[in-house]
DNA sequence: GCTTGTATGTGCCATATCGCACACATTTGT
DNA sequence: ACAAATGTGTGCGATATGGCACATACAAGC
């Protein structure tokens, strides 16, 4: 089974802000002075599915820490057509454009499974980013991370067929909110992979089938992992392999 | 017509950096203490096509601020077949990961068009950034821009047919390169474009007989720009207006 | 129990692309 | 002049996916 960013070591120790558990990568193990610095001025908010986090082309106003649930990158056609480009969980941020200075999102960022975040005013992540290197670093670096998912997913797009990609989009998700339990229409799914419903369907079948995932009107399972693993396109593993490549050089 | 990269102005002045005229957006009009720090260290190189500047999964040794020519970055897959998921040229820096505190590359870049860089060692730019600041966060932006790109390539890999992905790179290659000429096999569009020759012969024929380009072994000149935005899909539109946003945002 | 809305399953045809093979044209080197 | 290497044009069947329409299944509310 290829090691999956599940198997990331949990923090040591539990924390909370705000009197809600914080789970979020980027925020944890900060050095105190700056822990001192960002944790008064996190606000807890519960994330439920379909919120719109990041609009492209829009301001940015608030940046979003992932507590939990998963939040999908999206790019949007003028036709309303749109595909998934990234994938942001607890490891994630959702607001890197205002990071680098600039004020406006690139892409629309939704909410896939409900969840929570930890927010920040665009004005006061600033103000905290002049005082706080580690947590910019941090974030430059998620930004490289996010970069190497979109890439990734270029290739994938182009190179690969429904069922491998959707295989791939349910290990990446399962990373992230480290649950076997997916609550996800087929309708969503296949705007994620950028494709027909119908299409979502039969390859869902062809997995379920196969004793891969299990479904019923939204709540998809995984049944099999490793199957599910062996099904994807080796898309999956090259991204987990350069996340930890990366985590390892990054000490 | 949209306003396309071509028409950023030019830098106030010429440079020359060791002798070679220094053309390269990020390293143009830096603040005088960084520029005297950054301008000796650079060494010119010249590029020759399908160099290869940094490979996937391998460590950063030298990195490379883009002075002419073009350069690809790409998705490999395992069984050989590419996927083109970002377009740099002078505006342009390879070796980003390094920036953030990574060592190793996450894809392949390669030159697609001859031109020259200026070079640095790993080591050296580590310690450059230390100081500059304003190059670092020049640094930072563009690699948002090329992560804007991949996202938007991700899309249009899903979405849209050869021929329109076809005029978009095309497009993107001539922002670039600033010449109407592009030395270019039918062999590598392809692989730039994640589909086989055959393909892009068709594509370059339809093309052609529609007065939009022009081309014989190896060289394809662009005869109708204005033609071939429209033969386009909106991706490289959104793109253009993309940076214009973020380049206005930023000052 | 019935209605309404939402989620999923299926079928049919058009089309784009793939995989492969081969013919032809142009350039390069000897 | 000739051979070899390289670049381009074309055809054909297999396949995957798209667009669309409709049938079925389950859930929630009255």
């Amino acid at each position: 089974m290829i090691k999956s960013a599940r198997s990331i070591p949990p923090s040591s120790g539990s924390t909370e802000v705000d009197g809600n558990k914080l789970e979020n990568d980027l925020l944890l193990n900060l050095p105190d002075k700056e822990r001192q610095l960002i944790y008064s001025q996190l606000v807890f908010l519960p994330l439920r599915t379909h919120d719109v986090l990041n609009e492209a082309g829009a301001p940015i106003r608030h940046v979003y820490f992932m507590n939990s649930g998963l939040a999908s990158v999206l790019n949007v056609m003028a036709d309303g057509k749109s595909v998934e480009v990234g994938l942001t969980g607890k490891e994630g941020f959702v607001g890197l454009p205002l990071v680098v200075g600039f004020a406006s999102s690139g892409s629309r960022v939704i909410v896939q499974i409900e969840g929570s975040a930890f927010r920040l005013n665009a004005s006061t992540l600033l103000e905290i980013l002049r005082k706080c290197r580690t947590l910019e670093t941090r974030l430059h670096q998620y930004s490289q991370q996010l970069a190497a998912q979109s890439a990734q997913v270029a290739a994938c797009n182009r190179l690969h067929g429904v069922d491998e990609r959707m295989a791939r989009w349910l290990l990446m998700s399962q990373d992230r909110i480290g649950s076997e339990l997916v609550p996800l229409t087929q309708e969503f799914l296949a705007h994620m992979l950028g494709t027909r419903r119908s299409s979502v369907t039969v390859a869902a079948s062809i997995l379920q089938s196969a004793g891969l995932i299990d479904y019923t009107r939204g709540q998809l399972s995984i049944v099999d992992r490793k199957g599910l693993e062996e099904a994807s396109c080796e898309c999956y593993g090259a991204l987990v392999q350069q996340a930890a490549r990366w985590n390892a050089e990054s000490r």
